[in-house]
DNA sequence: TTATAACCTATAAGTTTACTAGGAATAAAA
DNA sequence: TTTTATTCCTAGTAAACTTATAGGTTATAA
């Protein structure tokens, strides 16, 4: 029951855009040294991003990334389900044809139903805004 | 971000347990026949709830299992923590060595720890015999 | 004594995770 | 126009984890 680095690093990923933006695209190798990420995996990380609408991207020299929205427009649900995928306890819950055939039956759907649900209020309870403010004591 | 087989088919040998309970301890011969889970697999994960104290375990011909407490005495949250091990979603969390350098100024430790905390909340708000009760539309 | 059942340990197939690698496309700057 | 810096795309891969199987041992009621 993780969440991959795949959610975590996009999250850190988004935090540094937001904290480092001055108006030039950033690029992926300066975020790579302040957040200790390699340049490679993010490089797979970034296109979920911008196909989602959420980074905008510039190529070749002086390129990188830029938020596409203020950062109190984003919630943390949105950049981990961009990331990560469904973030469903169980895969019986997607559409996908995971459904099991003891369905009818079981006495435990709506509880797992009900963690999804759980789960999905309170990450987008959170936007990126408040996490860029967040104090450490 | 998944629950593992481990924690479901944990829930659903409870569940069964507490269905068929007549005062006879129940073999998993049985339950893996009503529930459709091998009887190798059941094996290995009823030793972590006989561990726990969750279920007596009865040896030799006529054996099998009982719960040890009245459903109302469980709540999900004790039997999938037994068998999935802590609901934590992230490492960093967890008190064993996986602490990251960066924790003193991470902006989302707090974050993660409110959702952990959400988790555990909803899982121990819902307890054995209301699944039990649970009706199906 | 036999049958039945939990218990223990090892192994293995399949899947996912977390990268690494190499090159193509793009675009600003020299 | 060439160089340099950057994103983008696809493939590969080692390690870990998940989901079992398999075989044998121990315990106990009939």
């Amino acid at each position: 029951m993780k969440i991959s680095t795949k959610g975590r690093y996009a999250l850190r990923i988004m935090i540094d855009l937001a904290q480092h933006d001055e108006g030039e695209a950033i690029p992926l190798k300066e975020i790579s040294e302040r957040q200790g990420i390699t340049l490679k995996y993010m490089e797979q990380i970034m296109p979920l991003l911008t196909r989602a609408g959420y980074v905008r991207s510039f190529r070749g020299n002086n390129g990188g990334y830029l938020l596409s929205k203020s950062p109190s427009d984003y919630t943390v649900g949105d950049i981990l389900r961009t990331t990560e995928g469904s973030l469903a306890p169980i895969a019986c819950l997607e559409d996908t044809p995971n459904r099991c055939e003891r369905r009818e039956e079981c006495k435990t759907l709506k509880f797992w139903e009900g963690l999804w649900q759980t789960i999905n209020d309170y990450v987008d309870g959170t936007t990126l805004e408040q996490l860029v403010n967040q104090k450490n004591e």
